[in-house]
DNA sequence: CTTGACCTTAGAGTCAACTCTAAGCTTATA
DNA sequence: TATAAGCTTAGAGTTGACTCTAAGGTCAAG
């Protein structure tokens, strides 16, 4: 059994962490001393790590949320669901990146075009880019 | 010269978020009715102009706030300080970039590893995969 | 028996970029 | 002239995932 100040030790994640994560429904101590000092056991522990591993992916709390609620019953649920979530996610990362892609060449157009040296800026090509908007139309997907 | 409501119809932005920038000094009004109203002339619908360009780059309002106060001078400013910044923006989006398409790697390998059907999920490979952790080397670069 | 480290709670603060509300003027139209 | 639409301000609320604070109880060591 393992005080909340050795799990976060051992988890790396901080104490207020697992505070927080145990209010949101996350984790908790199947015990508590008579002070009301948290005490994990061993299937705690899992199921932080299992919190933590899909925090890692990029799974939001509510996600875990849902992912927890299937583990503690896998047979009220199928597969199906958990592609889908893990789908979901993928969709959102995709999206993502797609989004910061087209940043990434606006902003590598604009580098190629600067001469990026100590002369003033008067003459400079990328604050002409920004001031003409006409990069935004490469741009413009970049729009949430 | 444009009243708020208008220049919101015109440039996209609400009226609320002009106002927002204003106060966060972006924007401004160059000249108010006697009553208070706001009232945008050209420069300033070029000004407003530039922070949206800007913001659909992926600048953040900090980052646009130290372009203006360049553009407004540039003889006093270099073409370099408009590269540092640009590269600066460059190098966070490329390591977002580069999270995110771990995240993306390790959530096609688990929806790879998944049936999908409409089976229970006491088989699930996602599921094991989540518990044991093991994923977690493949994930380990998304961490913040 | 007193430090000092650790634990508890409720609740506030942080970041970014809005978004909205309330309460009260102003202006245009019927 | 009355109604509605539009403007003003200060300030609160939103989202997500923490992060920290205050005020106090607990526990081991010296
Ligand atoms: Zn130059
Ligand atoms: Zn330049
Ligand atoms: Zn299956
Ligand atoms: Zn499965």
């Amino acid at each position: 059994m393992l005080k909340i100040s050795e799990l976060s030790a051992q988890s790396g994640l901080s104490a207020h962490t697992l505070r927080f994560y145990e209010k949101h429904g996350l984790i908790n101590a199947s015990t508590r001393s008579e002070a009301g000092y948290r005490f994990y056991n061993e299937a705690d522990v899992r199921r932080v790590e299992f919190v933590k591993t899909a925090r890692n992916i990029g799974f939001s709390l509510d996600d875990i949320a849902q992912l927890l609620s299937i583990r503690v019953d896998k047979k009220s649920h199928s597969c199906q669901e958990v592609t889908d979530l893990t789908q979901h996610k993928l969709n959102e990362v995709n999206a993502k990146i797609e989004e910061l892609q087209s940043m990434q060449q606006t902003l590598e157009i604009l580098l190629d075009s600067c001469c990026g040296g100590p002369e003033n800026a008067t003459h400079c090509s990328i604050m002409e880019a920004l001031d003409e908007g006409d990069i935004r139309d490469k741009a413009r997907s970049n729009k949430k």
